[in-house]
DNA sequence: ACCTGAACACCGTTCAAGT
DNA sequence: ACCTGAACACCGTTCAAGT
């Protein structure tokens, strides 16, 4: 949390590397991927480019930095004692709600050095698949896969909620396109016609969570 | 397939815009996605780098273009007489191996215009789907689950297939990750722990289909 | 229609110099 | 220890000029 103090007073902060990385979240959310700049950064901080690197090495490192916080509040709320289904849900929806807020979040877990936030994540939910008493040999299928599917949904959803079109309201946006996918070759898109109707009308987090219970299903299934 | 030809005979082909997207995915397999540039573009093709853009307007065009070229021939294998559970398999395969061949895959289809791609790989999933005669209503949401697993889980195997520490073979590098695995906090990290040894025998292509088949168990058990 | 290459604005990174 | 800002190499994009 950044405080913002822009007014009478200036820079009584001294520039720390935790602010660098508030500012260079605050800069991702409003001006995209590109918009992350030291130049931009020293702007906003009030100092030299040149001084922000003495804290935050390279630009790898600062989206890694920014990655990590951006994400490590969607496990903060666990609740110890929701039963295991819903606490899947709880840090399921944490991570999709922040890939959400901060769409260049999808990108950046997908790359290298996504080791401590992907395994926090994994911690959480490998317990609560315990929990369920799923079959050991299962466990670690079960956990990678609800991984796997949180973090491809998350993107998916951050892509299209961002999307070029989506300038008008969400209800326009789908109509635009179940009316494309209406529209398309009723030979070659057989299927996805079919399934126009139910686009237009879904609930976003509903259908992420009803992926997530149709493995948690196929998991207790499978025993 | 861009041709070879280096020797003899220079540039006896035109320079279309095919031949600069293969150039594209060449060189984005072999420098990564820093290495893409206008410039290295024209040297290998030997041209300005101003050529190049009266046939692609701009990089982002390009990139686009690389990743459904790079993409569409995960498509091609389907065989029309395969029982609907193998052809899902086929065609997860073929995208999990498209992105493992073109990491940079992984990053792009996490973005924007993905739309005629992707469309493909839902519309050939959804005919198997309903082959497997899925309730009609569990159909949209059985697809879209198997889409987002296999975008996700393709994208992390990518990055762990080529991450930093990838240069040994790949058993000493699951081998290190196993021994960080099992070297964690036994309070903060007890579940991942216990996995640790599956991490370390685990097939990649194997327990990526494992996770289709959970989806696809789920969504027969939940009619 | 297709190609060339200079020019421009911008970027990440380095580093000698200051306090 | 922390900050400054010039300098460097590189990039995407534009565009007047050629064929």
């Amino acid at each position: 949390m950044a405080k913002p103090m822009r007014s009478a007073e200036r820079r009584v902060d001294a520039l720390t590397r935790e602010r660098i990385v508030d500012v260079a979240i605050e800069l991702l959310d409003s001006e995209g991927e590109n918009g992350l700049t030291f130049r931009a950064l020293a702007t906003r901080l009030e100092t030299g480019h040149g001084a922000i690197q003495w804290h935050v090495a390279n630009k790898s490192e600062l989206l890694k930095a920014a990655t990590a916080t951006a994400t490590a509040r969607a496990m903060d709320e666990a609740d110890p004692d929701a039963p295991p289904r819903e606490a899947i849900h709880a840090v399921a929806l944490g991570v999709f709600d922040a890939i959400d807020a901060h769409p260049w979040i999808g990108g950046q877990l997908a790359r290298p050095p996504w080791q401590s936030t992907m395994l926090q994540i994994f911690e959480h939910i490998g317990r609560q698949v315990q929990a369920l008493g799923a079959p050991v040999i299962a466990q670690f299928t079960s956990t990678s896969a609800l991984l796997h599917y949180i973090i491809g949904a998350g993107g998916q959803n951050a892509t299209n909620s961002r999307s070029p079109a989506a300038l008008g309201d969400r209800r326009h946006v789908l109509d635009t396109i179940a009316r494309h996918w209406e529209g398309l070759d009723s030979k070659e898109y057989a299927f996805t016609r079919t399934v126009a109707g139910q686009l237009r009308v879904h609930d976003d987090r509903a259908e992420f969570l009803a992926g997530i219970d149709l493995i948690l299903t196929g998991m207790m299934a499978s025993r």
